[in-house]
DNA sequence: TATTGTTATACTCTATAACTATA
DNA sequence: TATAGTTATAGAGTATAACAATA
């Protein structure tokens, strides 16, 4: 670790900010088809197949109640279903359904756009540079996709 | 903007997860010395100088009201004064304590340790070009230091 | 009249603890 | 006993609106 003198060094702290700044941004997108960003990383989940609330707990690190509260939500939007599982009744499995992936497709466009706006900036090197830093962080604590 | 297919590939999205990682591990350092990571925005803008509180709330993209909470615990802290300006005297300008830069220190020291920890798997050229492009993103955006 | 700061209030996001039902 | 889900409740963080003091 090179030494820091300011903050504008530190990636941690510049990665709040920034996570921040596209967090509002991806909010805004998202508000026109109803949906707010948490719930996104709901759908990105279900997308590779159906899972129980804990385990999808587990993939978000949040806890089980947030879940809930969550899967509430999108059951409300008709994004997923809840469906017993019949081999441990205890499991309520989510699953995508058809508007939820419609959903999905949307929302990845939604990112599409603020990337767009986030990084036009950059050029072809620079942002191939900082999508492959940002994977191989991602990867290295589990946050990407991991099925 | 090259193509998306998927969200691995968004950097967006990928800064709101590594920016909420980031910000739990800062704020578990921080919680030894007392301090939260939104109060950290606060002691690194005055670092430079005395700011108004509304040209504080400017500098964070923070509502005013805001301000003056985050302003109340930083003077219990001690980290911060409130000075009424003399040709002003609706302006009240806050400036750092002695033990204010000292928690800045600290703050940064805590910061360039979770740097260490999440960048740990990245080579000397991956983490040059990731800190070259968040610095061009942050400045881009109007993010990083501005006086 | 406009600006600065403040208070009251509400909403979102997350967490903990106690509970129900299943295993 | 242990696990999956749920509910009630609380704590941050942020925002809006109404207000007081000052310009």
């Amino acid at each position: 670790m090179t030494e820091q003198r300011s903050w504008d060094d530190n990636v941690a702290f510049t990665l709040v900010r920034l996570g921040h700044l596209a967090d509002r941004r991806f909010a805004e997108k998202l508000a026109a088809v109803g949906m707010r960003p948490r719930q996104v990383g709901v759908l990105e989940q279900l997308q590779a197949g159906p899972l129980s609330q804990l385990d999808l707990a587990r993939a978000l690190r949040v806890t089980p109640s947030v879940v809930v509260d969550m899967a509430d939500d999108l059951t409300e939007l008709g994004a997923i279903q809840r469906v017993r599982d019949t081999h441990d009744r205890r499991r309520q499995n989510l699953r995508l359904t058809p508007r939820g992936r419609a959903l999905a497709r949307r929302a990845l466009q939604a990112a599409t756009e603020v990337d767009a706006e986030l990084l036009a900036g950059l050029d072809a090197g620079q942002l191939d540079g900082l999508r492959a830093a940002l994977r191989q962080v991602s990867a290295d604590h589990g946050l990407g996709r991991t099925r």
